[in-house]
DNA sequence: ATTAATTTATATGGATACATATGGCAACTA
DNA sequence: TAGTTGCCATATGTATCCATATAAATTAAT
């Protein structure tokens, strides 16, 4: 049987991804118990790990909201985010077996597909599942890890990802060469690859950071 | 006014860190909360937080117990340490100030003074100075937490650092080597010493790993 | 009229009471 | 004697209750 705190961590964490709870909004202890229908022990519980986790902040004694990272800490975060998926790519380069070389290239037809059509969802989900390809590929649990949480946490600062016109394209262009180093076992190119595709997001938040403001 | 969980948190911490709670040790909720004399809400928290941390695992209704790391685990783990810190070397080398230089320098001295006198305690908390004192440097918050998180998960499983003759010579000439290479300003060769560095930690794992059984 | 202080309301932090699942032990049967 | 079943004990998971701190609102004083 499932603890309701755990489902409640899952359902909390999509409404934030979603953008129903935006940064800045409070979580109220009583009204999340009724909502969920509840008590307020497992609702405690699931704001307390969802603090752990970075997601949300607390001042003593005046609840939970929502995390607002400034543009420091956002780009403090893909600075991490970079090295650590560079990291993974040339993890994949060293230790790339058949069935996993077989799933990047997978989500690369994914990608491919979602972008002659300009479908602009359908991309950010083939691109996570590029880049999930890839951490899976590195055979390192810990940096798989680490990654799907950074990832959850950029996420949130995604609402409106590869607005730009002709991005798609080019972010395309790039996972090939990528997956390109690494199928050739070239982790030091596959490395600077990513970390050079990875900055090239980080280069967009500003903008992203003045449409959220 | 803290929270209770939180000072619960720090000590039980410590108390892992310190090998009085053993990796497979159970805690029991009711034993905690009599032994530091609060209800078993705070225990309960500050246990979820361990976990979250990944400091404690819990099976289903079975409560929590010190986690275990296997071989294979350590190993990740060490592999990201590594990467992490050689990017730490890399960033402290772009972004160093006069201040952190000094930092450095101290942490350096007394890494230096106790390997003279073959003092190993006082050299483990030299070491971690010193590695803090790039961490800083780094001027990346981000990374800075993630890796004394690292820290604290492997430090676990250094209950006797430095016991082999002659790695205190050995490490503190890598760490003058890896702070000249930060002092020159030269961010590549910093960053694969410092890596090399961990490395040669992580290898000694295996052999650790042994004595813990 | 504006500001400061006091009071009141409300939400969090902690304690306790209650429910339920799991594991062990014992008794009974084959 | 060995195995299975059922009961009981114990520890986890959930609900509720109490205390306290913070914030808001109202009143009084300048």
């Amino acid at each position: 049987m499932a603890r309701a705190s755990d489902k409640l961590i899952e359902q909390l964490k999509q409404e934030i991804f979603s953008g129903l709870l935006k940064p800045g909004d409070q979580l109220e202890e009583a009204d999340l118990a009724v909502r969920f229908n509840v008590s307020r022990t497992p609702i405690r519980e699931a704001i307390r790990s969802l603090v752990d986790n970075g997601l949300l902040e607390t001042r003593s004694r005046k609840g939970a909201i929502v995390r607002v990272l400034n543009a420091k800490e956002l780009n403090d975060l893909f600075e991490v985010a970079a090295e650590l998926e560079g990291m993974a790519c040339r993890l994949a380069s060293e230790r790339l077996t058949q069935s996993n070389k077989k799933i990047i290239k997978a989500s690369l037809d994914l990608c491919q597909a979602a972008a002659q059509v300009e479908d602009i969802p359908g991309y950010a989900e083939a691109n996570l599942a590029f880049h999930a390809a890839i951490h899976e590929a590195s055979e390192n649990d810990w940096l798989t890890d680490q990654l799907s949480q950074i990832q959850a946490r950029i996420n949130v600062y995604r609402l409106m990802p590869y607005e730009i016109v002709g991005r798609l394209e080019k972010s395309l262009v790039e996972h090939q060469k990528i997956s390109e180093a690494i199928f050739a076992k070239d982790g030091l190119s596959a490395n600077s690859l990513m970390r050079d595709h990875m900055m090239l997001q980080g280069a967009r938040l500003p903008s992203l950071l003045r449409a959220l403001v």
